[in-house]
DNA sequence: GCCAGACTTCCGCCTCGTGGAAGTCCTGGC
DNA sequence: GCCAGGACTTCCACGAGGCGGAAGTCTGGC
């Protein structure tokens, strides 16, 4: 075990509901005595990778963030990405959400929320089941077969009672988002919420998706779909401009 | 010198026009030997804070990226501001910025540019000096004195011939900058552009700034200040409903 | 096929990391 | 204000892991 990898043990434990870490609770998540953790930490912290507040927490710094901003996630994807979903978000006033696959699950890399959406668990970084979400089935829908068959042969969770767990329902429901061009949900991730996706497609690869997440009561899939599909369009285009 | 360290030097090495590195370059860059980079590398790579693509470049990965969604300018400011700043992307049709004072700059932490804005130098991560840009100059002005002196005793670079490099004009312009509540730059960071920005305040302190840049023959600083400042307010609602 | 540049692997040596224990600081209850 | 308990912070002998030069392999251009 070296010591790099127990410094990014330290980092790896700073997550949705932990941004805000104590020495004692560096040292108990990570297993790690305090004396180790605390020189680590003071190294991370010399650095910027980690900063520690009045408050003797630590959160991640501002030289992580900073490296952050140059991987392609960001540099590339969400860059070219932000002002068409940033279009798309004043068109509906609805929860906007961009994610790539990553892991065999849906990593989301850009989320726009506003008052009259409703409260949503894909936030940045966030991890969600590709089967259960309306970008994480656009995102399976577009693999190569044998990837979703390799997907399908493990148990597939079931967060709500509408979540597809069925591979032979969930088959079909994919081969309808290929069919269509987009994916719904309907409370297959959380009570109440429904959504639409589409994918970003270059070179025939699906390289991300974007949706919209609505209330349920909301649901309509052919006036969401027409502008989910120009902001595709948009960041495709940006993203071909890049190339 | 420490392993950690090393590493964190590769990581460091990536910047805004070095977003992909080979093995030579990361020793180069360095000065580590070739074989103390590719082991410190393995490691990074093994844990998804680098990443290596089949042009066996280095690049920035998904790990750190996601360990990143969890620092307070992320997880905190950016995401609290991102619906104000996409309506005020929608209003105004212009470059949008926000950006933070760290280490005696402005560290932008989200940019919205459109295909009507000009090319800038402002990408998130970007570091630029607070005395010739719009939100570096109300970051700078907002400051207690003792700090604003600090800032002003250290030479002022000059970007551009308008920038304001002489700290007696430098102070009127923050004291103009005060007493109005916003501060405006024409081409004092590059030739054609000019912005105008507002701070973000809480319990009287300055935490972020919000601004618009434009090319120099369409400034309008009271249509601009106006959309600005129900921008800033939203975002500082925001932020205190995080509180 | 040849060759130069860019890696990738190996391993003896030595540098640095470790973590238990002692000491210090901080906080909250009385 | 006092004090006890919890949360650190510091220290250093020992040993685990890191180092980097050199040899070997891979890649791409000619």
């Amino acid at each position: 075990m070296s010591a790099l990898d127990r410094a990014l043990d330290l980092l790896d434990l700073f997550g949705p509901d932990t941004t805000a870490l104590s020495l004692t609770e560096l040292s108990a998540g990570s297993g790690l005595p305090l004396s180790t953790c605390h020189r680590l930490a003071a190294t991370l912290v010399a650095r910027g990778y980690l900063d520690r507040g009045e408050d003797r927490r630590y959160r991640v710094g501002v030289g992580l963030w900073s490296v952050a901003q140059r991987s392609p996630l960001s540099d590339r994807l969400r860059e070219s990405a932000l002002p068409a979903l940033a279009r798309l978000y004043e068109e509906t006033g609805e929860n906007i959400t961009l994610a790539v696959l990553d892991g065999g699950r849906a990593l989301y890399v850009e989320r726009l929320m506003g008052e009259r959406s409703i409260p949503t668990v894909s936030r940045a970084g966030a991890r969600l089941p590709l089967h259960t979400t309306g970008v994480g089935k656009v995102l399976l829908a577009y693999q190569p077969e044998a990837a979703i068959a390799a997907h399908l042969s493990a148990p597939l969770e079931r967060p709500t009672r509408d979540a597809l767990a069925d591979p032979a329902r969930l088959r079909r429901d994919l081969a309808e988002t290929r069919a269509r061009g987009y994916s719904v949900t309907r409370q297959e991730m959380t009570l109440g919420s429904a959504s639409v996706a589409v994918p970003i497609l270059q070179a025939g690869r699906c390289v991300a998706a974007v949706g919209v997440i609505v209330h349920l009561a909301r649901l309509d899939p052919p006036r969401l779909v027409a502008t989910l599909s120009r902001a595709a369009a948009a960041i495709v285009a940006e993203l071909e401009r890049l190339d």
